[in-house]
DNA sequence: GAATATTAGTTGTTTTTGTAACTAACAAGG
DNA sequence: CCTTGTTAGTTACAAAAACAACTAATATTC
């Protein structure tokens, strides 16, 4: 009658995900918030553009999976920082090409070589291989392949 | 000079982490949300109590690595819809302990029930033994092994 | 054993997010 | 064209989270 199989919360995934992932965040966010005070949209939109180049909104928020108002008033607070710049689409009015100015791109190349470090000292905490299967699943999990 | 590495957003951990996590909350979520109007802290509260017993917000609070405050809003409402009685502990009386009502037991059977289903239809996404592994570096980047 | 510091939990205020409704531009069909 | 529908992005309002300040009880220390 009673379930006796080894269900637990702490092994419940999507539990586990968000510990996992407000763990890290919070660790790596002690590393840049302070220094540019962006908050993570923001970080995302910034990384968006200075790695895969100019686009629009739209564009960041179907790669990003973030929602489109949280991709507008990312991309204000950017602007306004004049961390990135909006020019109107030639062919479409309603878009904008968003792109990063030269602030912008020395933010960019600041927090990367952050990011980069971060990321490579938590890769650190795992074996050769087991790193790339768990970027591997984390990306099937996230939606991010299909 | 350039940097050449295969740093790649889509591979930045913390990037990775926060959409699995989030993808699959929200999925999850909608499988629950609507069944009983839980909030997800009120769902961790529930479930720290179903499955490790009667304790106090602190307990919680340090296992799930919540603040107090989202806790103590949680067990507010908690409390509000009779899933949860407060007691004033004895020997300190700050402190109350938390326990489930019988309704509460009844809305974590069912509650967990849709959480194993829901966690073995993740499963069923990586082969033997990829998902024992996941769910250990999990834990390993959430700091739970600690 | 009074003065001080800590702790459990709450409450109030500010940020941030989620959701819906909106504007302006475009697209298609008649 | 001109009505109807769709799309890019913004704005307004409601829900939730973060943070700070608070109360009341307990520990500590002199």
């Amino acid at each position: 009658m009673t379930k006796n199989d080894a269900f637990d919360l702490q092994n419940f995934l999507p539990y586990l995900l968000n510990q996992a992932a407000e763990q890290s965040s919070l660790e790596f966010q002690r590393i840049y918030k302070d220094r540019y005070g962006l908050l993570r949209t923001e970080w995302r939109v910034l990384f968006h553009l200075g790695m895969y180049g100019d686009m629009t909104a739209k564009e960041i928020g179907a790669r990003a999976l973030t929602h489109k108002t949280k991709i507008s008033r990312a991309v204000s607070r950017l602007a306004q920082r004049r961390y990135i710049t909006r020019t109107r689409s030639e062919n479409d009015r309603r878009a904008e090409l968003l792109a990063l100015t030269p602030a912008g791109q020395g933010v960019y190349q600041e927090l990367r070589g952050i990011a980069e470090d971060y990321d490579a000292r938590l890769e650190r905490r795992f074996s050769r291989g087991e790193g790339a299967l768990l970027r591997m699943m984390l990306r099937r999990l996230a939606g991010l392949d299909d």
